[in-house]
DNA sequence: AGCACGCCGACT
DNA sequence: GTCGGCGTGCTC
């Protein structure tokens, strides 16, 4: 037998098919290989098995070992992985990785086993009269075990020690059995609860989504509209019909809610995936979708790679979610991934937002996508009214803290009255910056051309891009001035300055700081809605999906901060941000009410979001897309030169930057822009950077721009291309 | 990605 | 005279 491999290296030069002769009949596409390559020993994935080679014979070497029993990708996976490295322009190897735990490939961990004493003696009386009169721990522990038959050695070594356990077991009265146990994460809330009767709208969605010949509902509900309970409903059926699921999340919003929700409903037919994890569990969870014990893979962008068989569905709650599109490494697009999945399983895919994404919109609009729509709250409660506060007309009263009047008021409110409040950020540490008073000094990264973030709670100035560590100065290195201005308010601030305010107020914040540690979220969020504090400060990740019913208030503190942002998408991003951030506020029990600060209350989309007009928003958002030909008109792209050495990286931009620019000179009638020049962020993890941006109309066209920029190969100089960027940094 | 082979500067 | 710098080329 001769095997097709793709060895595990990701690099260009090597990620091709290498033949390798193999013993025997008992492998399959999809194993996992140990081979022999250029003198080392590499983990490798066989794409084929075959009868005959190519290569000649006496060069071919063998297999050395196959690593997994069971195959550890399905024909699926390897015929998906084909499609990503074309789509994505990512490697074979790379591509095949996406559909393993990085635990299997490091193989640290193993599979968690269990042992257990079995009884194994043919008569008890002869083998008891075996033992030594003085053998008086043997002897209990065999009549213990004749009577049970089996029991875990742990136990029995606790109770008759080991040494006894393992004479027992010398002489052949009781064997030793290993035995696979899963490690199940979340097992805390496991209570099954029964179905709910839908809402009309619910059951609208549900039969439009089942009705519809489109491969991609997109499902528009507002928040509160209980998009979840369809989800649910729709696994269900899935799952009645004998196939499998899939349930994508954002990255952070892995809610406690959502996890009772599929655990009370499925129970262990559902698997989690997701980073927050043990190496163990992650693997374990994993596994039990791989041999078809779980069928609900639930979990990040990355779950779209479960190694589920016979998909069914695959569902995207917040679509337009940045997280969805990796931003490293194997670039790729969830949904994308998601529509491999589905073309190869006949499944269906439903993506769900209150605040579409204007591309997705427009597909539904266009009839490329089926549209669902839930208008209105499962309780019909009305949404929170939202107060824009001027915050320029706060400074010019004198107010220069960051709570404007009118928020602290109605903080007061609600803490009075024994509610919760909610108060949004988008800025973590205490500072964005510090300066020095005297001469203008900032302390910036040594590896990053960015500026340092100051967390109190350290005593450090942190790199937010690297996440380099630094002490924090007493004074200015430069004029050794100790007058030292705090530039920009992040939540450790935030906090500090609400516990002045309300002192008597339990305060708990949630960023990427706090939630460091496994299951953080979960434990804070479990926190707050236990009612252990009475305002919770945090940034992006409070938006998503929560259920606080006591929370009355949301403050919004910059709300036009992600305005600011010279994107295209800044928007659409801070559209979104509002709407779901306010939809915290007042859930169940009375009318909410939002404060949203701005220093422009004029701006267009905060007028939109107040006013939860989404179509309103969208359809003066598409027009102004159309008009200045951005996407969905046109795609973005933005090709990223780096390296160590200055002149390295403007060398290579050159080379790119020609060979671009003389496509672009037969194509200029379908760009809308074509240019280059230093990246917003000059300088990252030690390196230059430099990008040639490009917007066309041109469909394929990153294709070609992706064929150029491979072609460069210069040692320490790294070049990226991306479509449609989420942040240019 | 690694590692071997191969051709030019500062050391015993 | 050698040790070792890392440039280039190959891995079934």
């Amino acid at each position: 037998m001769y095997v097709d491999v793709i060895v595990d290296i990701l690099s260009g030069e090597t990620d091709r098919i290498f033949e390798y002769s193999y013993d025997g009949d008992d492998i399959r596409a999809g194993d996992r290989v140990l081979v022999p390559f250029g003198g080392q020993k590499k983990d490798g994935f066989v794409i084929r098995v075959k009868p005959d080679a190519d290569y000649p014979p006496e060069r071919i070497k063998r297999v050395i070992a196959k690593l997994d029993d069971v195959p550890a990708l399905t024909e699926e996976c390897l015929r998906l992985a084909e499609r990503i490295s074309e789509a994505f322009f990512v490697g074979k190897a790379a591509a095949l990785r996406l559909f393993l735990p990085a635990e299997m490939r490091r193989g640290t961990v193993r599979a968690q086993t269990v042992k257990y004493a079995e009884y194994a003696a043919e008569d008890t009386e002869s083998a008891l009269s075996s033992l030594r009169k003085t053998a008086q721990k043997q002897r209990a522990a065999l009549l213990f075990l004749s009577g049970e038959k089996r029991a875990r050695l742990s136990e029995c070594n606790a109770a008759f020690g080991a040494a006894a356990m393992a004479a027992l077991a010398e002489k052949g009265f009781i064997r030793i059995k290993e035995e696979k146990s899963g490690r199940k994460p979340y097992t805390q809330i496991a209570d099954l609860e029964k179905p709910v009767e839908l809402t009309a709208w619910q059951k609208r969605a549900v039969e439009s989504i089942t009705d519809t010949e489109k491969q991609v509902t997109l499902l528009h509900g507002v928040t509160g509209s209980g998009k979840t309970e369809v989800y649910l409903s729709l696994i269900k059926s899935v799952l009645d019909r004998g196939k499998t699921a899939i349930l994508l999340v954002p990255e952070i919003s892995l809610t406690p809610q959502m996890l009772k929700n599929l655990r009370g409903r499925f129970g262990d037919a559902c698997a989690i995936l997701h980073s927050g994890l043990a190496a163990g569990e992650r693997f374990d969870e994993w596994w039990r979708l791989r041999s078809g014990e779980a069928r609900i893979a639930v979990g990040a962008r990355s779950a779209v790679f479960a190694p589920l068989e016979n998909v069914g569905l695959i569902v995207i709650d917040e679509e337009h979610d940045g997280s969805y599109q990796s931003e490293s490494a194997p670039r790729y697009n969830t949904l994308d991934v998601a529509r491999f999945r589905a073309d190869y399983n006949g499944a269906k895919i439903v993506i769900g937002s209150a605040t579409p994404s204007v591309e997705s919109y427009k597909r539904a609009e266009e009839g490329v996508y089926n549209l669902a729509k839930m208008p209105e709250r499962v309780n019909k409660r009305a949404l929170p009214e939202v107060e824009i506060v001027d915050m320029r007309r706060e400074v010019r009263r004198g107010n220069n803290t960051v709570f404007s009047s009118a928020l602290k008021a109605e903080l007061d409110r609600a803490l009075s009255c024994g509610n919760q409040a909610i108060v949004f950020l988008n800025q973590r540490g205490y500072s964005k910056s510090v300066i020095c008073t005297s001469c203008g000094y900032v302390p910036t990264c040594e590896a990053c051309d960015v500026a340092l973030t100051y967390h109190l709670e350290e005593g450090a100035l942190k790199c937010h891009y690297c996440n380099a560590k630094y002490k924090m100065i007493e004074k200015c290195p430069v004029c050794g001035s100790t007058f030292l201005r705090y530039g920009g308010v992040g939540t450790q601030r935030a906090v500090n300055e609400l516990q002045k305010l309300f002192p008597a107020a339990r305060i708990l914040r949630m960023d990427r700081d706090t939630t460091q540690n496994k299951e953080g979220h979960l434990k804070i969020l479990r926190d707050f809605a236990g009612k252990k504090a009475d305002i919770l400060v945090g940034t992006q990740m409070i938006a998503k999906g929560h259920d606080f019913p006591s929370v009355t208030l949301v403050g919004i503190l910059d709300a036009d901060m992600s305005l600011h942002f010279s994107d295209y998408r800044s928007g659409e991003r801070t559209f979104q941000l509002i709407t779901q951030v306010a939809g915290r506020s007042g859930r169940a029990g009375e009318t909410g009410k939002v404060v949203l600060q701005t220093y422009q209350p004029e701006n267009n989309v905060l007028r939109y979001a107040v006013n939860y007009d989404y179509k309103g928003f969208y359809e003066s958002e598409i027009a102004l897309r159309r008009a200045t030909g951005f996407p969905p008109f046109t795609e973005i792209i933005r090709v990223l030169v780096s390296a160590e050495d200055d002149g390295k990286a403007r060398d290579a931009l050159k080379t790119v930057y020609d060979a671009l620019n003389a496509l672009y000179l037969e194509n200029a009638a379908g760009f809308r822009f074509f240019g280059y020049m230093k990246a917003p962020i000059k300088r990252l993890n030690n390196k230059f950077r430099y990008q040639v941006l490009m917007r066309t109309n041109l469909k394929g066209f990153k294709y070609r721009v992706r064929e150029i920029c491979a072609a460069v190969k210069i040692r320490g100089v790294y070049v990226n291309v991306e479509v449609n960027p989420n942040n240019l940094t």
